[in-house]
DNA sequence: CATATTATTGAAATTGAATTTCATTTTCTT
DNA sequence: AAGAAAATGAAATTCAATTTCAATAATATG
């Protein structure tokens, strides 16, 4: 028995909205709705975090044969420009694509040990770096900010 | 008359410091002092900062023809690993070097209109990231700050 | 449902920066 | 000066990212 019977789990539910995000998405640009669409976008979306897109399509061709690297390295492209994803280059230079989550921005710790990638959210650190670029009188667009060293595990 | 009569400049002197510095990198590690490398890190040492290995090869190779981009690039390497230069890779994913300054460490606002790129050092920011990073056990080795926008001359 | 139109797919080819290879040359030591 | 070891530079290689293109699939229209 591995049906779950009665209300989805959150995760789910928000899986199927996001699948909806892109279906409007596609109708809206005039692109079409395809079986390996869906196919990697939900794959992506339930997928752990921050997968380059040699991982999620060595997942995926594990069940789908006939889904070529391709198709989900342009897929992964389209979450980005939908919305649904975001590219993120950390040390070792690869692509690397994560969902949105409706937790908006976050920065990352990422272990030189273990490779374990931790998000944080600090809105102190926020402030600080918007005062420091008025300084400049520069109007910040995007940040990057990434700490490498040892996690609690490793250290 | 293009030379200085008394005293050196004060850029002068430091990249004659540094040059010894590279010598007794190489001595210490049973590499050679070669015409080149004195070439290339002298040019380095008293270019713009973050140049990428081809932008300095085409700097140097007016003058002298006869250094390749292969020694450029090493040379580079080297002077990374001698402690006198750091690779630094912005969004548009080019390793670019600056050589180390005195005063170490800083981080970057980069323009997205015209590419400029400017430093700072904010000693509360620093602070900062420790104390966040505390709170996940997690130990800081280097961490990678940059702000993308635009600069005074651009917005 | 048939067909036309247009986008998508996936294998293979291409790109471009980074890095390595290797034959030749240069440096440094005795 | 001669030998040993490292450096040089042109060319080759690597590898992720991106593009090409002929075949295929999705939608719109009648
Ligand atoms: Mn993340
Ligand atoms: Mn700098
Ligand atoms: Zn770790
Ligand atoms: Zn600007």
């Amino acid at each position: 028995m591995k049906k779950t019977a009665g209300r989805e789990p959150a995760v789910s539910k928000k899986i199927s909205e996001k699948k909806e995000q892109i279906r409007l998405h596609l109708k809206q640009k005039g692109f079409k709705a395809t079986r390996q669409r869906d196919i990697i976008a939900g794959e992506f979306l339930r997928s752990g975090e921050h997968v380059t897109a040699e991982d999620l399509y060595k997942n995926i061709s594990r069940k789908h044969d006939d889904i070529g690297f391709t198709t989900v390295y342009r897929t992964l492209k389209l979450l980005s420009r939908s919305g649904l994803a975001t590219e993120r280059v950390f040390a070792d230079q690869l692509t690397r694509y994560e969902p949105i989550s409706s937790e908006s921005h976050h920065d990352h710790l990422i272990c030189l040990k273990c490779g374990a990638i931790t998000e944080f959210e600090n809105l102190k650190m926020e402030r600080l770096q918007e005062k420091i670029a008025d300084e400049f009188g520069f109007h910040i667009v995007t940040h990057k900010m990434e700490f490498y060293g040892y996690c609690r595990a490793c250290r």
